[in-house]
DNA sequence: GCCAACGTTGGC
DNA sequence: GCCAACGTTGGC
């Protein structure tokens, strides 16, 4: 059981979009970064938590909290001829981009990166780490339960 | 829109 | 394997 933190351009998923969606998941198409590929395929189980964060937007933090609910499988886009995510030198054979699902546990009020930057406690989480650019980080079981506790 | 900080690509 | 050029991310 491992935490993450996953960021998602609120145009493209946000939280409500999330929270609209049968099930209230969503695959996490689109990432074409090999360690974030690496956190999903090789570490990440059902069940994990995950931090539903906002980027590239007016108001950037978390919004939500989640859960995995699959393993990672081969991202569809890569096959698409012609779409944003179209991989040529991905194969069915050989995929080379991976999803999870992610489910929605549940909305949370608006924990923004200013506020968290803001907070001591939080000092060490990647996010917040200058020039972090992942889109899929790990976060400390302490981190975890520190936020979580911000978010009750 | 700016730009710092990365990550990727490709010539050599 | 080096590294310059280029592309992307994402806060501001």
């Amino acid at each position: 059981m491992r935490y993450w933190l996953m960021k998602s351009e609120p145009a493209d998923v946000s939280i409500d979009d999330l929270a609209s969606r049968p099930n209230q998941t969503v695959d996490w198409y689109g990432v074409r970064n090999y360690q974030a590929r690496n956190f999903m395929r090789d570490q990440m189980s059902i069940g994990d938590g995950v931090l539903f964060y906002h980027s590239n937007c007016d108001e950037p933090g978390i919004v939500g909290v989640c859960e995995v609910s699959s393993l990672a499988y081969p991202d569809r886009l890569q096959f698409i001829e012609g779409h944003k995510y179209f991989d040529p030198k991905a194969t069915q054979e050989t995929p080379r981009w991976f999803n999870v699902d992610v489910k929605l546990v549940r909305k949370t009020r608006l924990l923004s990166l200013k506020e968290m930057r803001e907070i001591p406690e939080l000092a060490n989480l990647r996010i917040l780490q200058r020039g972090n650019r992942l889109s899929i980080t790990p976060v400390d079981p302490k981190d975890w339960d520190y936020i979580l506790d911000l978010l009750k």
